[in-house]
DNA sequence: AGGCGTCTGTTACGTAGTTCACAATTGCCC
DNA sequence: GGGCAATTGTGAACTACGTAACAGACGCCT
């Protein structure tokens, strides 16, 4: 099965899963079929099942999915069961409100530690945390075991903060500069970029 | 050229390919080709010149593009030379975040009205906007022009808050909850998510 | 003014992703 | 316990997307 590579847009759509199959297991449901969930999530059941049996075989036949052990499977496989740590680059506006989000905490992913390479910034306290200076990176990131680097620096900064992360060898990086940034192969990018997804909307809108 | 539909993934690319002309120009270059253009976006110039033919003709052969006349036709076939109103619904801490950013005005899209549901929030005062109650949104939709919903309400509340703008008539909703919320046809939806960007990351990561 | 190197637009091809359709299996009901 | 309705897992068919390749056009150089 895990023969073939699996595509990253099966991997994209896991979480998706995790999330309606929890919200589901909230409302006591215990079992349910690729159409059920396929309705929930507006796919076909067709694409449910092919996803899932890239990792493995869930289901019973003429039953559909144990919620709780499918949950705790595709949970396993992205890797969710542990405490993912991460620290933020960049404590301006964006920074700030990224530390105090608290949807992050609840899924597992915690952010220890913040810098910025500004002297104005660094000492200063942000949510619970000291705002460190940029020189300090290496050796937190060892020390605390920080394995995704969340940058929320300027644009014009964003490309080299991001090739300093490389560096110390962070492999995941969620980017909210607005910039498409290079990162050399075994590094994963997730962009975060409400102004494009608003001007690929406005394509759709503007004959209204 | 209009004749077959535009897949959506290239329309997904288009504003990728206005930032990085406007930076271009910026740096003061006037002409670029297709290789140029791909190697700063890490993309295939036969990608970008097929992307670009599903709109028409801009290139002159054996010289490029001229950055200046692209960006003109590309603004405009996304709609980007107007300006775009949008209101906020929940104006709790990401809400706030939301309307304290500052990277949406200089492309155009302004957010002119805040709501919330909470009478708590009514009637703060967030950045220059006064929190209306949400029986007020019909009304300051139509009056002041508005056609995109910012959507930064609890889970729970954002399906039934979005229900409510496409039932007033908005077209385009960008949703901060973490929730795929359903919505009619004709209707564009785009989410913003850092969780699922990062659940999906980690699958790419755990075996590090 | 002619020839040459460059680069577009597009058609043809190949790859990746999605849906279909059905055999195989399960649990339930009588 | 046998038959029936439901539902999975999966190869095969289909669709969408990306890449290659080339004819045709352009501008420059001499």
């Amino acid at each position: 099965m895990q023969q073939v590579e699996v595509p990253e847009v099966v991997v994209l759509r896991l979480p998706l899963y995790v999330r309606a199959l929890t919200q589901l297991q909230r409302e006591g449901t215990s079992v349910v079929s690729s159409h059920q969930l396929g309705e929930r999530l507006q796919m076909t059941p067709a694409q449910i099942r092919k996803d899932l049996s890239y990792f493995g075989r869930f289901g019973k036949q003429g039953r559909g999915y144990s919620i709780e052990f499918l949950l705790e499977e595709l949970r396993d496989i992205l890797g969710l069961n542990g405490e993912w740590r991460a620290c933020l680059i960049g404590v301006g506006r964006l920074g700030r409100a990224i530390i105090n989000y608290t949807g992050f905490a609840p899924e597992g992913f915690t952010i220890v530690a913040a810098f910025d390479s500004s002297d104005v910034q660094v000492g200063a306290s942000v949510g619970d945390l000291s705002v460190q200076p940029m020189s300090n990176l290496p050796r937190v990131v060892d020390e605390l075991g920080i394995s995704i680097g969340i940058v929320a620096v300027p644009a014009v900064e964003a490309q080299s903060v991001i090739n300093r992360l490389v560096e110390i060898g962070l492999k995941g990086i969620l980017n909210y500069a607005p910039v498409a940034p290079y990162v050399p192969r075994g590094v994963v990018v997730r962009n975060i970029d409400p102004v494009l997804s608003l001007q690929s909307m406005t394509f759709y809108l503007k004959n209204d």
